[in-house]
Formats: C-alpha cells, structure tokens, sequence
RNA sequence: GGGCGAAUAGCUCAGCUGGGAGAGCAUCGGCCUUACAAGCCGAGGGUCACAGGUUCGAUCCCUGUUUCGCCCACCA
C-alpha cells in the first residue's frame, strides 16, 4: 500500500486504499484518552442513557453481539453528537451455570470435580478465572468501536450489584413475594439444578408410547393406560379417569393393584384428563409429572419420589434402585412383558423437554426451591406497556409481549449450583426459624443461638440481571446517576430474551423505582446465515466478527450490520454484502482524497459561501439540496429506529449523488481559471463532506474520525461535533429539477454512445431537440457541461429540427437527443428494440387510457394521482409518436 | 393445540398510512476518462407464492390454500 502512495507522494496526503487496523487502533486509543466515552454528568442536558444486555462473562463476541451493540453504539453516539448527556453503561454477566461449567472443565482436565475443592475454594477458583480470562468479550466490544462509559463497567456479582441482589430479595421476601415451596420443577440431572420453564426447550423426538395393563386390586379386571415413561409408574399414587367417562364409573370403589410393586392405589376422577387419548385412563405420578403434581394436588395424593437428583432411581424404586432411569424403564419394559401387562408399544414422536446449557433430558420432579410470586408484578408491567409507558419496537411483539405475561407463573428463582449470588436466608439451627437480612447475621434473632446455617441455593442469574437498569446506577442508594439517567431512553436486546430478561426488568423497576426501567424497547433481529440458519458451530456456518474485522474493518462490518438491521425477525448474514460495503468505505475514501488533493490549501472559512447558497452555481445548489434531504432522511431513520434505513439513505447519496455526479461535475470547476467557480466549488466541496462525514460517524466512525482529522484548519474530533441540521436556505427544489433534466440528458446521450458502440473516448456530434424554452435555456446555459460529460465536440440545442437518418436517438423528458453516427448502426436489433419498445408502449397507453375514460376513478381518484394519469398519457403518447418515427427512419436503411 | 412471522430479480434483502416495484452482489457489453480497476459508463433480468374478496385501483387491506421458520402450551 505504501507503494502506491510514493507513486505519487506530493499530491497526495492519504494512501490510495483506506488501511483501517492501524486507523482503528489509533483512534479508539485517543478516544480513551480523551474521555470522550464519558458522561459528563451535565444536568442541563438532556439525557440519554442505555445499559448495555450484559453479555455473560465467559463469553465470546458472536455475530449476535456485534449487531446488537453496533445499533447502541450508533445511538449513543448519535445523541452525544446531538449534544445530550449520553451515557452507556457497560459490564457482564456472571452467567451462573454457564460459568461453573467453564471452570468445572477446567477442573475436570485436572481430573478433580468441584466436591474436591469444596465451596469456598471453587468459588476463589472461579473469581480467579474471572479476572483473568473474563475480560475477553469487553476488549472485543471495544474493537467493534463500542463507545461505552469504561470507567462505569459493572459485574453482576460485583459488591455493589450484590448488595441490590440482597436488598431487592430482603423486600421481596418481607412483602411475601418471595416465598419457598415444595414444587415441582424442571430438574436437570447432569447440572444438578432445577431449571426455569424458559431455560428447558422443546425438542420433538421418536419415542414411544407404552400401553400398560393395570389390574384391579380385586382381580375383577384390568385398565390400560399409555405413558412415554414407564418407569415413572414406580411413582405411581393414583389411576385417573375422567368424571363424566361411562366406560370408568365402576372404578370408584376400586383399587389398582400397580404392577411389579404389588402396591394398590386409588382411581381419581379428575376433569384434566382426556377422554380421547388412549383408553382415557390416565397413570399418576404426582413427584415425576407437571400435571400429575397438579391431579395430585387436588386429590390429595402422596407424592413418592422413585429417583435422586441424578435421575438414577432411589430406594422407593424397590429391585430397581440404582439403575439410570433409561436403564430402569429398559428393564420396566422387559418385566411387564414378561408378565404379560404389556398390551402393545407405539412409535409415538412427542416433544421432550431438554436442558438449555447441556441438552440432558430434564426430569420434572419435586424439591424445595424459592420462588417469585410474578402475578402482581406482571400485572405492573403490562398496565405501564398499555398506557404507553414503555414502547416496543417493532410493535409485532406487542401482542406476544402480553400473551406470555397473561399465562406467566410464579418464577423459580434457586438454583442448586455453587456460583452465583447465594440466597441470603438462615435456618437456626437452635430454633429452626429462617431468617432472612441483607447482611449475614451473627446469631438468631428469635433464639439467640449462634447456629445458622445459610441456604446453599444460589439464585437464577436473571435475577440479578432483571436489576440491571437500576442497580447499575448506584441502588438502593439515592445517586445522582439514578436522578439523571433513570429510566433509561432504550433499551436494545434480541427478541429471544424479551421474557427471560426485558420483562423481568420492567417488573423489578417498576416494583423497585416505581418508574419504567426504560422508554422504548428495541427489538432485533436474530443473525442467520444466509440460508437462514442458525449459525452454530457444529454446523459450522458460523461468521465470527473478528474474523471479518480483520478481513474487511469494523466500519464495513458495522455498515453492513446497520443495512441489515431492518425491523424484522431474521437477519440473513452474507459475507459478500461486508465485501461491498467495504468497498464503500473505499470509496468515500477516495472522495476525500480528492477533495483533500484540492482542499490541501483552502482555509476552512470558505464554507462560510455554502451558509447561503443563493449566489451559487445549481450544481451547487443541487448538491446541497440533497445533502439537506440526506440529513432530514438519516435523522428522522434513527429517531425510529429505522437502521437500515440509515445506510441506505447515506449510501446513495454519498456513492450515486456526491461522488457520481456531484464530484465529476465540479471537476472542471476546481480546474477553472474563475477564482470565484473554484472558491465555491471548494466551499461546497467542504461543506458537504463535512456534513457527510458527520452524518455517517455514528455507523462508521473511524474512517470519518480519520478522513476529518486531515480536513484543512484545525480540528477536534469528530464524534464530539453537533451532528447536522436541516438548513431550509439549502433545500432547492428549482435547483433539483434542472439538475435532473441535465442528468437525464446526460444519461441518454451515454447510453446511446454505449449502444451504439462507440468508444469511450470518441468525441461526437450531439444535437438536442427541445421545443420548451425554458428548458431549452437551461441546456444551452450548461452546455458546457453536458459536452463535457458526454464527451462531445460539439453540442447543437435547437428548437425543432429532423432526425437524420443515420443516428441513435432518444427522449428525455420533452428533450430529444441525437447523435448522427458515422459508423454502421445495428439497423436489425435497433428495430426489434423499438418493436418491444413500441408494444410496452401500446399496452400502457391502453391502460391509462382505460383509466381516465373510467367514470368511477376520475370521480374517486384524489386529483393528484388523476393528473399523474394525464402527464403520463402525454407522455406515453409522446414516446410512442418517437418510437414510430425511428422505426419508419430505420427501415429506410434496411 | 394456540400465537407470530416469512414468501418480491439468479442470490441476500428494502419497499413508510393502497396510485404499475428498488438496492447490493452476481450476469452481459464497453472503458486504465489520474479520487477510487476495491473504479467508471451502459444493458438485461420480476404474473411481487397461489386462489378468491374489498376498492375506481392491491406487492401493500381482508379470507382461504401451499411452503418454510420461530415462540408459547399440561394431552399422558
């Protein structure tokens, strides 16, 4: 690359390709520096704060990550740039299980389990990994450029946050919202832990459907009932039928004499059960089975667990203790058929609830756990989301947003693992009472013995996540930063966790702060590949960020991640489309190697020139007409969240409107002799670079912060500057217009020479036909332009005229441009064009003609959209009256 | 079983409250026109999944169908 730049080394100050790592490093390194992350604390401001989703600590930036906070980065520097006091708050997640599994494989190669540590040391061990590997997805968010507050980073388990952990659970507690239970729960034998109904997934799999017979206790008969878990009926307390089922009124006063334990159970009419499915008989096991637990409930029944925390079953299990439960229901299985009870076995495809960290099968069973009363506190948040307190975007969640908080159930917050904030309650060992403070007590309150035994639970981490926008800013005490940036303005997360975590947080800051813990909720799109799957490594689509940091810079991979980011559920990612917004990055660039190549010696001042445009030349006018539109266009995209919108907006106007047209044109007024022409284009030049670079900092902010830095006069950083107005003196509607004749002429005249074949650097002989005088005065005013931009010789503009036989021809607008060509034309393909031309024509002359004689449009019709109609009849006829008149010219020559 | 979403150019996607569809990449043709060949100038390419309906008018609104995807749920 430096090659390039000796070739050439005095009229260039910048290198010919944009090198972006050694420009990434620098800049985010003086921006640190700087403090320019910082929030200033400044009152008089308005606010604008974002908490970042925390990543968990043992983490590694993936695609997700990168969109997620590329679109806050984007925001908070936005809104500094408008001048708010911005704040983002950085940090991670302890990630309780996720975590303890890292360091429990740690410990595993070393072969030694965390029993061997014990407690105390594990969890010292833990912290140890912590400080030393933790930190790797935070240097990763600041290689994507993320300018989040450092100097604020904060840690779930941090002193601070598990003081509001404690706080926040002493309350609850004391309120009776809190409370611990014998429940049953979702039990992941391999983590040995229970599990939230959200944390267990779904997964259809082949099983199979057992259809046991059950035989009365007095040997009058027998029942069938089907399970997909034979070995659960060691746990079998009861037989349940429906109420109203003819075929089972005789039962009542029946027992069943359960098979293989000889032990004789109830039947139970209960109205859950489904008379349709099977033989409408239904097994209970209330300690294995949600529902079960539920029939058992309401009828009293005994709860007989039959296997241990490892899912291998327990002594109740009788001949069976000790096996596996997959071995045991092996052995179930051959044991009834040995006993002639097993009636028949059905493929049968059902769903299975599997563990979310490590896919193990997940045992519902009963245990003592804690849990959160969520009804009163979901019933806050859905009242703040329909008065408006809280906007969603994009609005699609809204009705699944109360969906899920209307059948919300009470939240099983224990955890039966070693890291994380453990749960600050004491059984007395002297008087047997639990004792619940935010500090550790020394002794029992009621007893005064000095025996207390703290619960060995630890919490769901999203417990302590659900804090996270007001523990974060210094609760529960009072802190300025709590006045200042609570509620937070948006709060930006993937939809995947819009009920683990965004709707705990508005429970707990409502309940807590009495206020929403965020204005607007942004939604985002899940990264896929580009067919639309998941990427994962097992099936190795994965598009790690890094990778394409390196390969093509964070600004392309930061614009690509913003043209994506449209308000959907599904991003597919395509690795070219970062290849071709890297090239964007080029190019602007280039455009401001050029602009810089003429600027060099300019005195900043002179974009004084551009404040009022009405002196200045229309391509002038025409650029900053644009750059005005551009401006109202990106702005009013990010104060809705429309990021796609953003890139495409500053794409076009910087690739096809500044640098396509607007650069070229002033080409020749840069290498003018009129000092006044070069002084405006240069003002002009500035100042629309200027505004661009502004206008694009928050997508893409280290090349601006770079291409800025090398503008003339002196300069402080860019992402501290105002982020740009709408000036009304720069919009030019007039200025617009001609430009847009002269582009089209422009255009037609090239694409005839291309037609034609003609080389490109053929000079020709053009003539324009163009009866209306205005237009014809606006031609031969930018004659010069025109000739330079077609590259012709000469260029007659004429009133009327006849189009010679020999010539490529075409209409713009009302303007016909001719372009006698010496050479052979392809008289055969031009006709078969104009044929097709000529049919596309008819048909939609036919039907706007249909229209306007149609009675019911032209009376319905708004008078806007009746008058489009009329323009379009002219000029389709207009075309059409053309078309026809180079077909007779060219069959001439036939 | 409920709910939600998607279906638009070969590919990846836009298309705001209904007025004959756009971009990038890819393809084809031509250019080293000194900011950029990481570029320039042109071209081709679409029954907007299907069938109805509402409307003067539907890619857009309604109904149904097909295909795909996601979420929730207690049918053993």
């Amino acid at each position: 690359m430096q090659a390039t730049h000796s070739d050439n080394p005095k009229k260039y100050d910048l290198p010919k390709g944009y090198e972006f790592a050694e420009v990434e490093r620098r800049w985010y390194l003086r921006w640190l520096e700087e403090k320019t992350f910082s929030a200033r604390m400044d009152e008089g401001k308005s606010a604008f704060a974002i908490v970042i989703p925390p990543p968990n600590v043992t983490g590694v930036l993936h695609i997700g990550h990168a969109l997620n906070n590329t679109l806050q980065d984007i925001l908070v520097r936005y809104h500094r740039m408008r001048g708010d006091n911005a704040l983002w708050v950085p940090g991670t997640d302890h990630a309780g299980i996720a975590t303890q599994n890292v360091v429990e494989r740690q410990l595993a190669s070393e072969k030694q389990s965390r029993h061997d540590l014990g407690r105390e040391k594990f969890i010292e061990r833990v912290w140890a990994w912590k400080e030393e590997k933790g930190g790797t997805i935070i240097n990763q968010l600041k290689r994507m450029g993320a300018s989040c507050d450092w100097d604020r980073e904060r840690f779930t388990m941090d002193d601070g946050l598990s003081r509001a952990v404690r706080e926040v659970f002493v309350r609850l507690y004391q309120e009776g919202l809190i409370y611990k239970g014998d429940y049953i729960v979702n039990w992941c034998p391999r983590c040995h832990t229970a599990l939230a109904d959200d944390e267990v997934e779904h997964d259809p799999i082949d099983g199979k459907l057992y259809h046991i017979r059950y035989p009365y206790a007095d040997g009058s008969g027998q029942v069938v009932v089907a399970t997909t878990r034979p070995e659960t009926m060691l746990g079998d307390t009861a037989v349940a039928v429906h109420p109203d089922d003819e075929r089972y009124q005789h039962l009542a006063k029946i027992g069943i004499s359960l098979p293989l334990t000889g032990r004789t159970i109830p039947v139970v009419f209960d109205h859950h059960v489904q008379r349709e499915f099977g033989t409408g008989a239904l097994k209970v096991t209330p300690a294995h089975d949600r529902d079960d637990y539920e029939i058992g409930l309401r009828h009293d029944l005994p709860r007989l667990k039959v296997m241990d925390d490892r899912g291998v079953m327990n002594q109740e299990a009788g001949p069976y203790a000790g096996l596996d439960r997959f071995a045991c229901r092996r052995q179930i299985v051959a044991d009834l058929t040995a006993a002639d009870l097993l009636e028949k076995i059905e493929d049968y495809r059902h769903a299975v609830g599997k563990c979310y960290r490590c896919a193990t099968v997940v045992e519902p069973t009963t245990s003592k756990q804690w849990f959160v009363s969520v009804r009163p506190l979901a019933d806050r948040a859905v009242a703040a989301v329909q008065q408006g307190r809280i906007t969603i975007y994009p609005n699609t969640w809204y009705r699944t947003f109360y969906n899920w908080m209307e059948n919300i159930r009470d939240w099983c917050i224990s955890r039966q693992i070693w890291w994380g904030h453990r749960i600050p309650a004491w059984t007395c060992e002297g008087c047997g009472q639990l004792i619940v403070t935010v500090s550790d007590p020394d002794t029992c309150p009621f007893c005064g013995a000095t025996g207390l035994h703290q619960e060995n639970d630890v919490l769901d981490t999203w417990f302590s996540s659900a804090l996270w926008p007001f523990s974060t800013l210094g609760w529960p005490e009072k802190t300025r930063e709590l006045t200042t940036f609570y509620p937070t303005s948006v709060l930006i997360t993937s939809f995947d966790i819009l009920f683990f975590w965004v709707a705990r947080m508005m429970m707990m800051g409502l309940h807590f702060m009495d206020e929403v813990p965020f204005r607007d909720v942004y939604l985002h799109a899940l990264v896929r590949d580009k067919h639309g799957k998941k990427m994962s490594k097992s099936t190795g689509n994965v598009i790690d960020p890094l990778v394409m940091i390196e390969q093509y810079g964070t600004d392309a991979f930061r614009f690509t991640l913003t043209a994506f980011a449209a308000q959907g559920r599904e991003i597919r990612m395509d690795e070219e489309r970062i290849d071709g917004y890297r090239r964007f990055i080029n190019k602007l660039w280039n455009s401001a190697r050029f602009a810089q190549m003429h600027l060099a010696s300019a005195d900043p001042a002179i974009t004084a020139l551009a404040a009022d445009p009405k002196g200045l030349a229309c391509a002038h006018r025409w650029i900053l007409s644009r750059t005005n539109a551009t401006i109202s266009e990106v702005r009013a995209a990010l104060d809705s969240y429309n990021f796609n919108e953003v890139a495409q907006a500053n794409y076009h106007f910087v690739w096809h409107e500044f640098c396509d047209w607007y650069l070229e044109w002033i080409k020749a007024d840069l290498a003018s002799e009129d000092a006044t022409a070069r002084d405006q284009a240069k003002a002009v030049l500035l100042t629309v670079l200027e505004q661009v670079l502004k206008l694009m900092h928050p997508v893409i902010p280290f090349v601006t912060e770079e291409i800025w830095s090398q503008l003339p006069g002196v300069r402080g950083l860019i992402m501290v500057e105002p982020f740009p107005e709408t000036h009304s003196a720069w919009e030019d509607i007039e200025a617009e217009n001609t430009m847009n004749l002269l582009m089209g002429v422009i255009s037609g005249v090239r694409t005839i020479r291309t037609e034609a074949e003609v080389h490109p650097s053929a000079r020709i002989e053009a003539t324009l036909i163009c009866p209306d005088p205005d237009k014809r005065r606006i031609l031969v005013e930018f004659a010069p332009s025109i000739r330079a931009m077609v590259r012709a010789n000469t260029l007659t503009i004429v009133e009327s005229g006849l189009v010679p036989d020999a010539a490529g021809h075409a209409l713009v607008q009302d303007v016909e441009l001719v372009v006698p060509l010496k050479g052979l034309i392809d008289v055969v393909g031009e006709l078969d064009k104009l044929a097709k031309e000529q049919t596309k024509l008819e048909k939609e002359l036919e039907r706007v003609v249909g229209k306007l004689g149609n009675g019911q449009f032209m009376r319905n019709a708004p008078a806007a959209v009746v008058a489009k109609e009329r323009d379009k009849e002219a000029e389709i006829r207009a075309r059409l009256a053309k078309t026809i008149e180079s077909t007779e010219r060219l069959s001439k020559l036939r």
